[in-house]
DNA sequence: TAGAACGTTTAGTAGTTACTAAACGAAGTA
DNA sequence: TACTTCGTTTAGTAACTACTAAACGTTCTA
């Protein structure tokens, strides 16, 4: 039995809608993020509206995002007054600037004051017994040293430079 | 000038609230994580409720996914009706039950699901013009290549028997 | 100038989430 | 037995999120 293509693209977006759900996005920007990429050419707004169901506004904002995050591009055409949107197809470039977008993010704010904590803990500019301070020294030191080496990967991530998949099962096989 | 302990312990558990919900984690889970993994002995949920402010209700029950994640050990001593939490300090091995955790979950299916698609697509069941449906299938494809590497990369950080941070800063060697 | 064709912003809403307060159950103790 | 002392479950709520519908501003066209 044979299944038709646009039923096809519909399933896809709404596997894309979940995904984007799961990783803490709303799933319309999955959904947006699915018809572009599975459009051989660039969308307009109201294109994307139609495939999406969604309205003008929300797709406005999402598809602002979106391009901040490097997942999607916005162009336009000489003597055409709309936008046109199309779907970065390189996943470790769009990895890259979603990485550095979160760079200065309140996740990176928090993790300067665990940093902050640790550099007053070990300048002995905390006062509490002797003993309970150096655990304290010991396990904020611990988390801070994970933490950076989190921040390593993904930087090692953001200057792998566009050496696409084969680079990753490089990876792979140090680590057997 | 100096800072008191229990000053830069609350301050630390702030900091791991936050990031807690920058990964889309409830705040109360960091704060949680954070008192128990600056506590030198294992809390009891009331010394829990005392030091983070929340009810035991929701301690009750986010310190169960909390344990299921791996992030935290329940114990009980004898002759003592009170279980007692302490949080996990080696992060690979926490990172590890996570993954574990998140596989089976609405993810996985819908990676599965894009997988499935792939193989129609491959096996010429799908209908449509020649060229629409190569040009999805390709683009498919790349897609669930992506998904493949990434799974390779967790499925290789889930092998990494506590071996600890060397590893990592070995990966990144590599990576230069 | 009016009007059409865009994208953006805003006000409002349905649905979700992270909690609290309190009832509940189980298990030990008098 | 009744009384504690635990952890769990449940009902309700305040705050937030992802949207919709519609007003708005801008730029091109007649």
């Amino acid at each position: 039995m044979t299944v038709k293509l646009p039923e096809l693209k519909q399933n896809f977006t709404e596997s894309l809608s979940q995904i984007s759900r799961f990783w803490g996005f709303p799933k319309g920007m999955g959904a947006i993020f699915g018809v572009l990429y599975l459009s051989p050419t660039p969308l307009s707004l109201d294109e994307i509206v139609e495939q999406t169901g969604l309205t003008k506004g929300a797709i406005s904002t999402e598809v602002r995002t979106l391009a901040r995050m490097g997942l999607v591009h916005r162009s336009s055409k000489l003597g055409d007054r709309k936008d046109y949107y199309e779907a970065e197809t390189d996943f470790y470039q769009s990895i890259r600037s979603i990485l550095k977008e979160r760079q200065n993010s309140e996740f990176d704010r928090a993790v300067r004051s665990v940093q902050e904590m640790l550099t007053q803990l070990e300048s002995d500019s905390v006062s509490g017994s002797e003993a309970d301070v150096k655990f304290v020294r010991e396990r904020v030191k611990a988390l801070q040293e994970f933490f950076n080496a989190i921040d390593s990967l993904a930087s090692a991530v953001i200057k792998l430079e566009s050496l696409g998949i084969t680079n990753v099962t490089r990876i792979l096989k140090v680590l057997k």
